[in-house]
DNA sequence: CGAAATGTTTGCTAAAGATCAAATTGAATG
DNA sequence: CATTCAATTTGATCTTTAGCAAACATTTCG
C-alpha cells in the first residue's frame, strides 16, 4: 500500500478533465499496489471483484485457448483503466492481465463504480470511451487478421510495442519491455519460426537489430512501410 | 414513420427490465423507419447523430478496408440496440449497417441518451452489457483467426447464422437470409473458392443442402462437431 | 565454471489456402 | 424462349506459412 499524491496522476488518461476534488475523492477509496513482473493481476473467469487503474509499468492480457494455445490480446500502458468490469455489466473477467514489467496500480472495489457514476461522471465517461476505443482496436485486429499477411501482421505489433514502450537510443529505438519471438507470435497469430524467419530478413535489411527478447528498431520509417504498405 | 404498440417491443433485449412507463416515455421521443434490403442504416466515418433499435428484419456491420476488401464484422436480429456512438463517447460511426433483409428500427436522436442516462437508466445498463458482449464476441473472434483453420471458421459462421436466422424446415434448418459465398469468405477472412470446396465436401457428407444464396443444414449436429472440434 | 534451461535460428518438407482460368448453373429480363 | 448476368463450382498451379528437427546462443544457477 503506497500513498499517490493527486498531482502526479491528474494528466493519465483515465482521469483526464477531472476536478483535483474528485480526483481526491476517489484516491480516498483507492488502494494502490504493487505487482512484480509475472504476477496476475487477475485471471480469466475469475470473479471480478475491483477495477484498476495501471500507475507505472506495463501488462498483457492473454486469453489461452482450449488447446493451450495462448493468444495476447493487448498491451497497457500507465494512464488506462483495466478490469473494468462493472462498465460492462460483467461478473467475470474475461482474460488474464498479467504484469510484464513491475506494476503500481490503483485499484478500487465494484461497489466504488455506482458511486463514482454520480459523483465522479467524468471518470466513467472516460472509461466508457477507453472501451469504444478497445472496441475499434479489436475490429482493427479482426480485419487485419482476415486480410493480411504474416509479415505485415508482425511489422504492425512491432510499430505498436514500439509506440507504447519504445524508448530512444543511439541508433534507432528499443522496445523497453521484454519481448520473445513467441510472444510476437501470440499477438499475430503465427508461430515462433515464422516470425523469426521475419525478423532474420528485417535485421539482414538493416532494418532492425534483434537478439534474445530485444527488439531494436533502426529505421522506424521502412517498418511503417511494410507495416501499412505503400 | 410507424406507430408502435409498448406491448409488442417489451420483450426485446434492448427493453428487457423497463417499467411500462419508462418504454412509453423512451417511444415518446423515438421515431420508427423502415429500411429495405440494401439499404444503409449509416455508413462508416459519417457524423454519429442517432442510435437504434432494430425491431424487425436483420442488418449487417461492414467495414471496408483501403484495398476495397470488405469485412462483415457481424450481423443484428431483432432487440438489439446499434449505432451506439454515444455510449462510446464517438462522434461518428465505426462501420457500414446495411440492411440484409427489410428492417424496421426505432431510433433517436443522441441528444436522448443523457436524457435516457438519468430517467431509463436500465436501458443504458442493457446498453453497456451489449457493449460487453460485442467486445468479448470480437475478442473470441481475434482467436479464432489466430488459432483456428478455415473449414472449422466456416462451420462456426454457419453454426452463428443458424442461431440468428434459422427456420426449421422437413429435412433441416435453413438460413432465413440470402448468404453468398461471398458474404461467408468475408466473415471468415478467406475467399469465395475455398467456401465453395468447402460446401461441396459437407454436401457430399450429406451435412448441408447449398444452392445459390441458399444455405440448409441437414445435420446441424455434425457441423458444431466441425466447429468446436470433438 | 560447467551444466541446464530457455530462447533463437535455420534447413527441409508438407499442407493449407490463394490465385488464375474456365466451365457450369441458375435466375432474371426483355 | 433466348439472352444476359451473376453466382458457383472445379481443376491446376503457386505461395505462404506451419511443422518438424536439429543446431546454436545466451542466460541462469548449482
Amino acid at each position: 500500500m503506497l500513498k499517490v499524491d493527486p498531482t502526479l496522476i491528474k494528466d493519465l488518461k483515465a482521469f483526464s478533465g477531472l476536478e483535483m476534488a474528485e480526483l481526491e475523492l476517489m484516491l480516498g477509496e483507492a488502494q494502490s499496489s504493487y505487482f512484480a513482473k509475472g504476477d496476475a493481476f487477475f485471471r480469466e473467469g475469475e470473479r471480478a471483484t475491483r477495477f484498476f487503474v495501471l500507475l507505472d509499468g506495463y501488462l498483457q492480457v492473454v486469453r489461452t485457448t482450449e488447446n493451450g494455445e495462448q493468444v495476447i490480446m493487448r498491451h497497457f500502458a500507465p494512464g488506462e483503466v483495466f478490469g473494468i468490469a462493472p462498465a460492462l455489466q460483467r461478473e467475470t473477467y474475461p482474460a488474464n492481465a498479467i504484469a510484464v514489467a513491475d506494476c503500481v496500480a490503483l485499484h478500487w472495489p465494484n461497489k466504488c463504480w455506482e458511486d463514482f457514476a454520480s459523483r465522479v461522471p467524468r471518470f466513467l465517461k472516460n472509461a466508457h470511451g477507453a472501451v469504444g476505443e478497445r472496441l475499434n482496436a479489436s475490429q482493427d485486429r479482426i480485419i487485419e487478421m482476415a486480410t493480411e499477411q504474416v509479415e505485415r501482421r508482425v511489422a504492425r505489433a512491432v510499430v505498436r510495442l514500439v509506440n507504447q514502450a519504445g524508448k530512444k537510443t543511439e541508433h534507432g529505438i528499443r522496445i523497453d519491455i521484454p519481448v520473445s519471438r513467441q510472444d510476437i507470435a501470440e499477438m499475430t497469430g503465427t508461430t515462433l519460426h515464422t516470425v523469426s524467419r521475419i525478423f532474420s530478413a528485417w535485421a539482414s535489411l538493416g532494418l532492425v537489430e534483434v537478439g534474445r527478447q530485444k527488439i531494436e528498431v533502426l529505421s522506424a520509417h521502412k517498418l511503417v512501410t511494410i507495416a501499412e504498405g505503400h
